[in-house]
DNA sequence: ATGAAAGCGCTAACAC
DNA sequence: GTGTTAGCGCTTTCAT
């Protein structure tokens, strides 16, 4: 029922080899030969089969690809989309495929990883996320096994090949950015601390501070779960300061529209009142009310890079690891605006 | 290096086919050898060869995915993590893996079906978005291979299997909540006509203007490429008119996101001068400011049942094609409110 | 209840 | 430049 190498190979009246080095497209193969096997080809309709393929040549032009916990709200951040997206094309270029794990826990996740890399479903992996005392990170790490992770790892920072934004830099440029604006009461609504992009951009945002002058207030430091609530809860605590403060970095643009809707809910007016300024620069950025100054991180660019990446390390067993830092962009929208004293 | 089943075998003492079959958990196992057998493959840190097995076996227990074209921007849609969870929910119960194929256009995404099918890389597959005189589905129903779309296929309806939102219902309740809200002046603002989806509704959508007795104008009605500009184009036509809609259905959350922010710009205040109800509820129909009026499609179910059903003819391949409809609920919030008379 | 052996469809030495 | 052959690691008759 299938066809075969070898219907190929005695149809054009060749080798099976002589087919398998044509689909190699090996520069051994004369001309000739070549077109009357690819002819064969056509006319049986023949495709060869990837998993004879990956067996003989242990390589199965896969790449996987690891979600955070699908129980997780992050998963439905458009973040996701884009990388893929990213790592999609690169992918593409090179003839591979993706392959994804997901689970609802860490542990299922875990092991969706160890099957991926001992049963030889892939041939490298990029984790789009990572957090402090990643167990996959360590087990890929001992295991040799090539990969790549969108993020900065917590560990074996300059041992692991990893593409990420200046974090710290981006922070720290928001921020200045609302200090230009006159802000000097500016809090900040984090992620969960855990991931290692919310301290490197709480620690830019305390840069900032530092460097204007302004003393750093732990009471304008919330770590909210990511999305849950939208970050509900720290606007409310924050307006019920004596002191409220008049601009918010948050981290993440879904955050940052939750953090809209409360504000806008008590009555609070942007930018007029307060500012808002945030963190992806995805789509819905630009279609909220008002539109968010946001960070664009260049997502496409950190999925690209990481599948770049990562194949160079599959072709070459020996490359060493490396940091590529994607350049981030602060986009201007209406969301943040000019202090006015009351 | 490898550890194999042989290696196994021979540590304890059995046939390769033994231990084959203690994986396959074959109940003529004695219970006595299959705990030896798997002490050794604790032992061992044996891990079984997909691709070997693929191979012998003929099944991959892997599902792929069809994504929508990655250079349109319903890619960024929260639709897909969604479904994808879903998807992976059901797949990971019955432990299969997902490969997700895409490409820059729908050629590109063709020859990757072809390549999943032929090449054998999964034993099925959803196809997460069709559109009309879609090839795919063309030629995944002449190949006799096994798939699910999402949504309504245009051909074959009732030939292939498909989950699906009662849209025609769906978008008939959701005008009928306008209407009830005393409205008469609706506009109806959908993605491209080119989706069954959006016919679907738009004829919902009639059918209850209809019982109502409202007359259908056809100057109500827009077609947008979904997200690009985010329906603005359609909100500035629209009030534009003589008569401008007090309120707007709109095909999605995201969509809504940029009416709400058109409307919003040019001083048309949400619910109290036009309501604005959407579909899908995705997360930031819950944060949007307003907070988004939207019929919650259930997507993650929509996932999950394909998966379901796609597990189901891969099982039974005589099963019978099977129509799914996922049940639909409006979510009653800020964006709608009972018109009143100027 | 278990073993022996023949493939699954392909690649990669090694020949010539 | 092309053919021969021996696997890749597993499943699956067919024996016993």
């Amino acid at each position: 029922m299938t066809v075969t190498i070898r219907d190929v190979a005695k149809l054009a009246g060749v080798a099976p080899s002589t087919v398998s080095r044509v689909i190699a497209n090996n520069p051994r193969i004369s001309d000739s030969t070549k077109k009357k096997v690819r002819q064969a080809m056509d006319y049986l309709g023949y495709h060869p089969n990837i998993n004879a393929r990956s067996l003989a040549a242990r390589s199965t032009q896969a790449l996987g690809l690891v979600m955070p916990s699908s129980a997780n709200k992050a998963f439905q951040n458009p973040f996701f989309p884009e990388v893929i997206r990213g790592i999609s094309t690169k992918a593409h270029e090179k003839g591979f495929a993706l392959y994804i794990s997901t689970g609802m826990n860490e542990e299922e996740i875990f092991d969706g990883v160890v099957e991926m890399v001992q049963g030889r479903r892939v041939d490298g992996i990029i984790l789009l996320s990572t957090s402090m005392d990643d167990k996959i990170v360590e087990y890929l790490y001992v295991s040799h096994f090539p990969f790549t992770v969108v993020g900065k790892p917590y560990k074996y920072e300059d041992k692991i090949s990893h593409v990420d934004n200046d974090n710290y830099r981006a922070a720290g440029e928001l921020t200045k950015h609302l200090i230009d604006l006159g802000h000097e009461r500016i809090a900040f609504i984090g992620g969960s601390l855990n991931l290692v992009m919310t301290t490197d951009r709480l620690l830019g945002y305390e840069k900032a501070l530092r460097n204007a002058e302004i003393p750093f207030r732990e009471d304008y430091i919330f770590h909210e779960e990511f999305l849950k609530e939208g970050g509900s809860g720290a606007v409310e605590a924050l307006m019920a300061l004596e002191e409220p403060p008049t601009a918010f970095v948050v981290m993440d643009d879904l955050m940052a529209l939750g953090v809209l809707g409360t504000l806008s809910e008590k009555g609070v007016s942007v930018p007029d009142d307060v500012s808002v300024v945030s963190f992806n620069n995805v789509m819905l950025a630009e279609l909220s009310t008002p539109p968010l100054t946001s960070v664009d991180i260049n997502i496409f660019q950190l999925g690209y890079k990481a599948a770049d990446c990562l194949l160079d390390s599959i072709e070459n067993e020996n490359k060493p690891p490396e940091r590529i830092i994607i350049p981030h962009k602060i986009i201007n929208r209406m969301s943040s605006a000019p202090y006015k004293k009351k």
